[in-house]
DNA sequence: TGGTCTCTCAGCCTTTTGGCTGATGCTGCT
DNA sequence: AGCAGCATCAGCCAAAAGGCTGAGAGACCA
């Protein structure tokens, strides 16, 4: 049998020890190491080159699961990187799917769910959490609602509070186009105001 | 040595087991039990009767954290009750104190800081995490910060994405009142707009 | 009884936001 | 070549929100 070799990242030390206690328990895996950040899962992943990397998503400080999962891409390792994380926002399932993540799992999940989306990563195969399939299933039927890269950093920054002239100065855009991109937005999400889209954005979308 | 029995509840069995692995590396804890719901805590404080409940405020469905915790006290049971969750927002931490937690902690917690904090439960003694306790501080050394029922109330509407106008109908009073209870509720927050009111409302005070 | 807090309301004025229409340049796909 | 989608910008107007001052009623406490 081969043994599947995992990086587990993740900056508590009680999930790990809890995925890593779960792993234990089948003969095919071997949790090679763990990292606590996106800049030490980078690390590890260069020392050990693991098969499959099980990533949460929102890391304290520093780089965030998204941007690892986008370096380790860019570093064309082989890795099979699989999200697991607690929330299911839409736009972190696309952004994740889209920085190259092979699954998304939830942290509710079952021990079988998390074995079978581990051994399929490593032979290619896409597995998800069922509310996370729904979600992605969702998007595709409704390719109207879904935010537009630009738009989604708007809306992002906008929970931050910021005011339409502060977002154009972050975003280097005229006051115009972010009044444009926020009927967009508000369209999108079926708001009126921005403080529904706020409040939508954080709950929703799981932008905090 | 007397060994200390403790009750996990988390919805997450992969936390649940982290906590219990974490446990075991110690000679006197005993992990007893494990809930995924409060209903369940409820049922398996009662077979048990744990020295230690540790327990996760956001709990998937049914009963929260903050309910279980309140139910467990009005059976006054004797357990020590340690709350061990991810945020910290200053409304859950003065919520579970009230309800009767004898403890804080951060998932990020190192596990001697989680060792220490049961081990502190079963003697009486109150241990939190550090940000958790200087928020409490905070709370304590300015007490011009905390909202009035009524700044609270409308605060969580605002959550809401309602307009003033909205705001006065929900509440019955004039539109003249919200404005003033909203001046009043910047201030406290220390924000200049709604929007950035939401926004630390959700993710500060934990209103979501 | 007087002081303090909370909740309530009003008016005035400025700034911000939102709705609408229209327009340009770029990219990618057909 | 042409079309669609995206991002960018402008101007106009109405609505909403915010800053400021002042004020009355009820509760609570010293």
């Amino acid at each position: 049998m081969t043994t599947i070799s995992v990086l587990l990242v993740d900056d508590h030390l009680v999930v790990r020890s809890g995925l890593k206690a779960l792993l234990g328990t089948q003969p095919d895996f071997d949790v090679v190491a763990e990292a606590a950040s996106g800049e030490e899962a980078l690390e590890l992943v260069e020392q050990h080159s693991p098969a499959v990397v099980v990533m949460d998503l929102a890391m304290g400080a520093g780089m965030d699961g998204i941007e690892a999962i986008r370096a380790l891409r860019q570093r064309n390792g082989r890795q099979a990187i699989l999200v697991f994380t607690t929330y299911d926002s839409d736009a972190d399932i696309v952004r994740a799917v889209d920085a190259g993540a092979m699954g998304y799992l939830l942290k509710d999940a079952s021990p079988d769910e998390i074995f079978a989306a581990i051994r399929g990563a490593v032979q290619g195969k896409s597995v998800m959490s069922a509310p996370v399939a729904s979600r992605l299933f969702q998007q595709l039927r409704n390719p109207d609602e879904v935010l537009t890269p630009r738009e989604a950093e708007l809306l992002s920054l906008l929970t931050e509070g910021l005011s339409n002239r502060e977002l154009g100065q972050r975003l280097f855009i005229s006051e115009a186009t972010v009044k444009t991109h926020l009927a967009h937005i508000y369209a999108k999400l079926g708001v009126e105001t921005r403080a529904a889209a706020i409040a939508t954005a954080i709950r929703r979308e799981g932008m905090r």
